[in-house]
DNA sequence: CTCGCGCACTAAACCGCTCCAGTTCTCGTG
DNA sequence: CACGAGAACTGGAGCGGTTTAGTGCGCGAG
């Protein structure tokens, strides 16, 4: 089968390339009737543009780019990648723009080699970057090279779009469901510090446990897998003051400590309270289900879209908070039992 | 800044354009000292090509698309995609081709558009078709187009490469090992029977429930998620026959069959045994942690873009039979207690 | 009636690369 | 020593669009 192009329609409408290209751009330079029977005549032939020639012509790409910085593994254990690329998805398919997918370990270098090669070869014509550093290369080297870009998440210094997620009200209403239960001693297991996301979170879960007058609030290193989950669970569980309640930064960790709670022979949500971070479908599968602080992560690539293609269209830059935020009560969470701390 | 072209390359050089192109495309026609310095020069600037004026010229887009037809929520919770995704991206990587991603609810109109764009546009070199259905149209349509495409599966008819999975030797060794438990009924919780790979794995689960001679092996329709995994669990344990061991299709819907039974107050293994399928970090979640055949997804995925570049490249058509499979054994199977059988 | 302006439309350059058709030069051969 | 072959390299068309610089023409104003 042979592609149609734009010299077809021109032909068999009787007028120039340029004539259709016009009418198909919908600029000015063609008379309503001429427009009407070119957009008819392209309509007939099935035309599509040819997204290469008009990334030739200094035009669009359609395409935008995402690179997923990961371990591979964490990938597909984590629902929040897809979620997120879902919402970019329902955002791109209205423009008929595609989605560059890249996969990399976690190798910052090669990362901004491949933020390199799609500018150089005009392959997208934006990136949404993920998962912010303190001092992101990333964010200069695409102010660098007028890569259109928006930044999931605040970077200081940076004055590029950005969508971010206030994480205060949610941190306050989930460590606020605690202290309404009755917990006084609460921890929490975080992903990676390196991330700005991370630290944001630190402060808000400080900041909340101060404001509830937790006894103590302690936070705990892990990397979003489940077995750091597991593993920072049994650390918590077998210290001398250990919590009645933790609160992790994501699904993946919080079922598995489920797991972990139930191999120590540890009730929850007597014994133990659980909360999760994000709510995935994942949320409902352990027994007990878990209590989950859900996030808005569909509406949240949509809007890094919406903010990218205003870059890409050279207008102002803005940004957009999200500060919304669900908690799903599920029976992870309840009333701490004082007959409880078996272990000290 | 400004992106170098081969122009530049050339003048710097001090040779035509023609022969920078031969020089970066290893093609004849230069002396090895020119190319030398061609290339010298090419690095020095920093250049890459544009592939949209490749792609424009009739040579490679160096990017590969991947549709997935799947209700988003099932997308996340199920890692079985972004595995696979993971194992693509690991052959494309060498070559530096990038994996145009597009996600669409089940609505196969809207997926064969998306393949005719991407033709039309010269957007894609080629496409790997997943989950195939009995008459699948998508696979006339890239013949018809003369996009280069291969399976993931097999499809009577299409002489297309593929790459397959010969579900027999696993779905002996998973029948075979609930037999070698003891197990007499079993049953087997399947995934959407519009796809091929079901009604293969019907076929491959019959005969061995006959080679192992089970006394009853009965298979109910479930569609992956965690939701219905779980119905058709209460489902069986409800029946009068109810079965010593269910083997599910994914591993979402096994997590979920955990619990399913918990809430039934049925012990695992001694009431029930279950057996996942793929065997994702999901897996080792819950309590007790699920046997599991582990697939070769990443293997699957990078076969997959291998068979897809000769078939770009225009070489014979070749398939690939993935017939590797390992059982993980974890807690969730056990000899069934015969002591059992408490509702009836 | 003529001039000039604006509208509808065309011709052609251009984007960056590939590749075919030449051109030049070298070298071996009869 | 002329000739042909082949290697090394150049020029330029073409890919499918966009965009700029025209061109022709109708029509209102003077």
């Amino acid at each position: 089968m042979k592609r149609r192009t734009i010299n077809d329609i021109a032909e068999r409408a009787g007028v120039s390339k340029s004539a259709v290209s016009f009418a198909l751009n919908g600029k000015p330079g063609v008379s309503p009737a001429t427009r009407e029977r070119i957009l008819a005549t392209a309509e007939a032939l099935g035309w599509r543009p040819s997204s290469a020639a008009r990334a030739l012509s200094g035009a669009r790409a359609n395409v935008v780019g995402l690179v997923l910085a990961r371990n591979p593994s964490l990938l597909a254990a984590e629902p929040y990648f897809v979620r997120l690329i879902a919402g970019m998805e329902t955002e791109l398919r209205t423009e008929q723009t595609g989605l560059l997918l890249k996969m990399v370990g976690e190798e910052p270098q090669r990362e901004l080699e491949i933020y390199r090669r799609w500018w150089s070869q005009r392959q997208v014509d934006g990136v949404v970057l993920l998962d912010l550093r303190v001092n992101d290369h990333r964010a200069d080297l695409v102010a660098e090279l007028g890569l259109p870009a928006v930044l999931l998440g605040r970077l200081r210094g940076s004055n590029l779009p950005s969508v971010w997620v206030d994480t205060r009200p949610a941190m306050d209403a989930a460590v606020g469901h605690l202290a309404d239960l009755g917990h006084r001693r609460v921890a929490r297991v975080r992903g990676m510090r390196a991330f700005i996301h991370t630290r944001e979170r630190d402060t808000a879960y400080r900041a909340a446990a101060r404001t509830f007058g937790m006894e103590s609030a302690v936070i705990v290193d892990a990397d979003y897998t489940g077995e750091q989950g597991a593993k920072a669970t049994r650390a918590l569980l077998d210290s001398p003051d250990a919590p009645s309640a933790i609160i992790f930064d994501n699904d993946v960790m919080a079922v598995s400590a489920i797991g972990a709670a139930h191999d120590l022979g540890i009730r929850i949500p007597d014994e133990l309270s659980i909360i999760a971070w994000d709510d995935s479908p994942l949320c409902e599968l352990p027994r007990p289900a878990l209590t989950a602080m859900r996030m808005d992560i569909d509406g949240l690539g949509a809007a890094a879209v919406r903010i990218l293609r205003e870059a890409i269209d050279g207008g102002p830059t803005t940004s957009i908070r999200f500060g919304t935020w669900e908690l799903v009560e599920r029976a992870s969470t309840g009333r701490p039992d004082e007959s409880r701390r078996r272990r000290s």
